[in-house]
RNA sequence: GGGCGCUUAGCUCAGCGGGUAGAGCAUCGCCCUUACAAGGCGAGGGUCGCAGGUUCGAUCCCUGCAGCGCCCA
């Protein structure tokens, strides 16, 4: 049964994922009294999406936290599953639907939507086996997702629930509109970037005979000239001396013929521009909100449709005019204009403006431009119907409690008086920032896939809404002759999210599930999305439920590239979780990173990056070491930059531990490890001081993972872990093992206890390590576990480590000290003195203690063999000492003769370095103590400690002074 | 403009309820010593962004400044 001599994590890998899974290990099982629950929500992921690293990076945490739960005995439930992506999935099949010559509208709804099922059951979903590539452990058996018929059970419940307390209402706003892909999108499925633009100084003719500074018109500023058609008034700050005399007066809106009032609000800044800004409600954020203070106002309400006027079809094309009986409109937009998109109507009209002598100047200018993070359309503030979740009123009109009050504040209040625990704890005030100046929720969607709303119209537009058409009938007591008409929009996907923890456990069925698993143990999420999603299920759980959805959530930072780029496609720079897995060859990568750029002309560059960067591709590092990677970068920053030499070193390590165990195996498979289960009849061991030493290294470690851990600072703990296994275990144990193995004159006792520690202490490291890499420590368990008289089926289901004070002993960590003092003062003078580590050197100490002769008699093999000392002599005090190179242990002085090998040179060197640094510390510790100050004012241990450093450095230095002054006179 | 954060070794980052700075990678020597060359042994490298303050003592606490970044308006 031996280990392959390297590690090869693709033969391990899907080897134990399968087995794990068929064996139903990731369930949380039924329910037991004696187990507390642990459970995690997964974020849900995009049903289109593929796994990158921010997925890879959240999901390992995760999956650590599980199985770490799991193996503390918690009855444990990571909740997997997938959320609809309403446009992002739409699009896609729209886009296949695209390449057959066909659009959605040509299929219809209802076809459509069978299309995109399709869709989903053939290609979707493809990041659920990307995340069993991971190691994953989630319980697939019920997975969810967002339009399963439960979830959609508890969407229509809820929108009922919230419409019938008058919290959900309908109404015309202003809402973010994208032209390509004709639907509202929320504030956060909008990014806002910088881009260059232009100023535009229009001039408007002032009416009546007025006059500014001489002449006979305004000058506005506008980034945005097309959209003056819409205008409804100018505005100025009114205490503006120099347009005081022009309030209340009219300025003339070139191109067309309507006056527009000139105004006073004191949104306009003075300092910006010409001080006048021309106002245009129906196409501005901020124009609405003065138009909202000025619309009863006489000069306003005079204005064509009060003022509020929209110039803009759905496509952001100049609107035709309506004069049909019930509205007449003349020539609000003149002819000339109509049916040009928006931009072209932004040239005519600059031209247009020119000719006539009213563009004043034109200024470069950068402004921020709001796309669609799904279609790259800049996007519109466009006045249209939409649903709205009301999380703004204290009291509805009717004297109801109001969306503050019932949703709002609730959520806040969680968060505050401590129900919800954010670490790390200064996201707080972020939440706390977007909560309190929050604005109602635009819920709905103008696309196919998705929620339906569940609200109904009858003929002259009356409102009813219930969870069908026939509990609306029902509801609202309408007769069957009576047409009823479904409302065509969806609702935001976001809605559905909102309701995670609490529709994936069965609600609104009060299920064992949602009674055992909610409130949710921790919400593990980027601070990207605070807002868009933990905030929402907040709301809706303590809403809803009565209780928040989770007792922490932990903030983690973002994946960047080695120099802290966001990685993106357009950058090139982008890694997949499954190719650091599993390797890819260079023509793969660049072949992937340029395939389907949205910005073809960058693809040269960056395949020529690409071949740069990774001349021979990237090799396979498997998920244990991308996983180890992720943990030892997960550290309080915001930012974590994914360097590919860390995940080398990681797989690295990875190796370290296999090679420790196949060196483990090699020693005590077939062998007497002190166990009874084993057979062996006799179980006398005998632990040595490594064997202890050891022993209560392990304790210390454990606690400190521990603490790690239950802190989310999974970066502390796999440092502890890479320490323990390497410089400890690795570096000093098994070495200090092989005196005592390889020596068939060592005692049989002392030899089973030698084993038995070896196996125990490797047995226990993987369990510490597994929730990190759980491949490759099942793997080794497997195969050692009955040497350590562990039984089970899994790694899996093993009881997670735990500190034993008992375990620690100083005594024998002291003696080790000593040891490990002696040993690294013999390496230091080889290495110093170029002398070849392997070569067996005579020793000689001088001024050694009684208790050092002791140590010395006690762990003289260890000395021999992993010093590798040819002999080791004792001088007296009259002793002759030969010419030596010196180290010091402690008091006492370690000299290594060397006659003939000697470099003077080099051995002045060494010590002259070694005493000018022992001497500046000396100094320090000098000044410290004369101070007064410090003596008195100083802890006493603090003091004390310093006076036995001071002892310390003085032996040391007058040793060293003494061997410069030999070596010098030789 | 408001808020949050960062600045520590060549690079990427830990650290500290204040008591003489750590890791990985990279660099430089010596080694294929039967677990591991994806390795072993050793070495070099930091006035902890700058300036003040508190303190016996500041990389750590406070104030200001500079540079960088993110979020919101």
């Amino acid at each position: 049964m031996n280990l392959d001599k390297s590690y090869n994590p693709g033969d391990i890998e899907s080897r134990w994922y399968r087995h794990w899974e068929e064996r139903g290990y990731f369930s949380p099982g039924p329910p037991d009294p004696h187990k507390p629950a642990y459970c995690i929500m997964i974020p849900p992921p995009n049903v289109t999406g593929s796994l990158h690293m921010g997925h890879a990076f959240q999901d390992t945490i995760m999956d650590a936290l599980t199985r770490y739960h799991r193996m503390k005995g918690y009855r444990t439930l990571w909740q997997p599953g997938m959320d609809h992506a309403g446009i992002a999935t739409q699009m896609v099949v729209e886009r296949l639907i695209n390449a057959q010559g066909q659009n959605r509208h040509d299929y219809g709804r209802d076809r459509f939507i069978e299309k995109v099922w399709q869709w989903k059951s053939e290609s979707g979903g493809i990041i659920t086996q990307q995340l069993r590539r991971l190691g994953a452990s989630p319980d697939w058996e019920n997975e969810r997702f967002t339009m399963d018929d439960g979830l959609s059970e508890a969407v229509n419940q809820v929108f009922v629930t919230l419409f019938d307390e008058g919290i959900i209402y309908r109404g015309k706003r202003l809402v973010n509109w994208d032209p390509v892909l004709h639907t509202a999108l929320s504030d956060l499925e909008v990014l806002s970037q910088q881009e260059k633009g232009s100023l535009w100084h229009l001039r408007y003719p002032l009416m009546d005979g007025e006059v500014m500074d001489g002449e006979g018109y305004l000058t506005v500023a506008t980034t945005r000239p097309e959209t003056m058609l819409g205008d409804s008034a100018v505005a100025v700050h009114p205490n503006d001396q120099r347009f005081t005399h022009l309030i209340g007066k009219f300025v003339e809106l070139p191109l067309t013929n309507r006056r527009l009032p000139i105004i006073a609000d004191e949104y306009v800044d003075p300092e910006f521009g010409s001080g006048c800004v021309k106002i245009t409600p129906a196409h501005d954020y901020n124009d609405y909100q003065v138009w909202l203070r000025h619309r009863h106002n006489k000069e306003m309400l005079d204005q064509i449709h009060g003022g509020l006027i929209n110039v803009f079809t759905d496509d952001a094309a100049i609107r035709g005019n309506v004069n049909d009986g019930d509205i007449e409109e003349g020539e609000l937009v003149p002819e000339a204009y109509i049916g040009l998109d928006r931009f072209e109507a932004r040239k005519k009209i600059v031209i247009d403006l020119q000719a006539q002598g009213l563009l004043e100047r034109i200024d470069d200018h950068k402004l921020m431009i709001p796309r669609g993070d799904r279609s790259g359309a800049v996007i519109e503030p466009y006045l249209t119907d939409q649903w709205y979740v009301d999380l703004t009123r204290d009291k509805l009109e009717d004297g109801r409690p109001g969306g503050k009050a019932k949703i709002t504040d609730p959520a806040i209040e969680a968060v505050k008086n401590g129900s919800i625990e954010f670490v790390p704890a200064n996201w707080r005030k972020t939440y706390f920032q977007w909560l309190e100046n929050i604005e109602d929720w635009c819920i709905s969607r103008q696309i196919w896939w998705g929620h339906r709303i569940p609200a109904w119209y009858d003929q002259q537009g009356n409102i009813y809404v219930g969870k069908t058409e026939a509990h609306v009938r029902h509801k609202y007591a309408i007769g069957g002759k009576v047409k009823l008409r479904q409302d065509d929009d969806v609702l935001d996907t976001w809605f559905s999210s909102a309701l995670w923890p609490f529709s994936t456990l069965g609600w609104p069925e009060q299920t064992e599930r949602l009674n055992t698993f909610y409130p949710t143990s921790v919400l593990v999420t980027g601070f990207d999305i605070i807002f868009f999603w933990v905030a929402r299920m907040i709301m809706m759980g303590t809403k809803f439920i009565g209780q928040v959805p989770f007792r922490q959530v932990y903030i983690h930072g973002l994946i960047r590239d080695a120099h802290g780029q966001k990685m993106s496609k357009s950058k090139g720079n982008v890694l997949d979780p499954i190719d650091l897995i599993d390797g890819i060859e260079l023509e793969a990568l660049v072949d992937k990173r340029v395939k389907g750029m949205m910005q073809p002309h960058l693809a040269s560059n960056i395949a020529k990056q690409t071949r740069n960067d990774y001349p021979d591709g990237i090799p396979g590092f498997g998920a244990d070491a991308l996983r180890f990677t992720f943990a030892a970068l997960a550290s309080t920053g915001r930012d974590i930059n994914f360097d590919l030499g860390r995940i080398e070193g990681y797989r690295n390590f990875c190796n370290k531990i296999w090679n420790a165990a196949r060196f483990v195996l090699i020693n005590t498979e077939g062998k007497d490890c002190g166990q009874d289960s084993m057979g062996f009849g006799s179980t006398e061991f005998e632990l040595s001081n490594a064997d202890k030493w050891m022993v209560s290294q392990l304790q210390r470690s454990e606690l400190k993972i521990e603490k790690a851990i239950n802190k989310y600072r999974f970066d502390l703990a796999a440092q502890e872990i890479y320490d323990l296994v390497w410089n400890k275990y690795c570096d000093w144990y098994l070495e200090l093992c092989k005196p005592v193995l390889n020596n068939q004159d060592s005692r049989e006792a002392l030899q089973v206890g030698t084993r038995r520690t070896l196996v125990a202490v490797l047995e226990t490291i993987l369990r510490l390590a597994h929730p990190i890499m759980p491949f490759i420590t099942e793997e080794i368990w497997q195969r050692i576990s009955l040497l350590a008289a562990k039984h089970g089926e899994t790694i899996m289901t093993q009881p997670y480590p735990q500190f034993e004070l008992n375990k620690v002993d100083e005594q024998a960590e002291r003696e080790m000290e000593w040891v490990m003092q002696f040993i690294l003062g013999i390496r230091k003078i080889k290495g110093e003195l170029d002398i070849t580590p392997g070569k067996r050197i005579p020793v000689l100490l001088a001024d050694a203690s009684t208790v050092d002769l002791e140590r010395l008699k006690r762990n003289k093999s260890y000395l021999d063999v992993v010093g590798k000392t040819e002999s080791i002599g004792i001088l007296g005090d009259g002793d002759e000492q030969p010419e030596s190179s010196i180290a010091m242990v402690g008091n006492m002085k370690l000299l290594i003769p060397i006659a003939g090998l000697i470099d003077k040179e080099a051995e002045l060197d060494r010590l002259n370095k070694l005493a000018n640094k022992t001497r500046d510390e000396l100094d320090k510790i000098t000044k410290k103590l004369a101070n007064q100050g410090f003596v008195s004012k100083a802890p006493k241990a603090v003091v004390e400690n310093e006076k036995k450093k001071l002892a310390n450095l003085e032996v040391k230095i007058s040793g060293v002074s003494e061997q410069i002054e030999k070596i010098s006179a030789l």
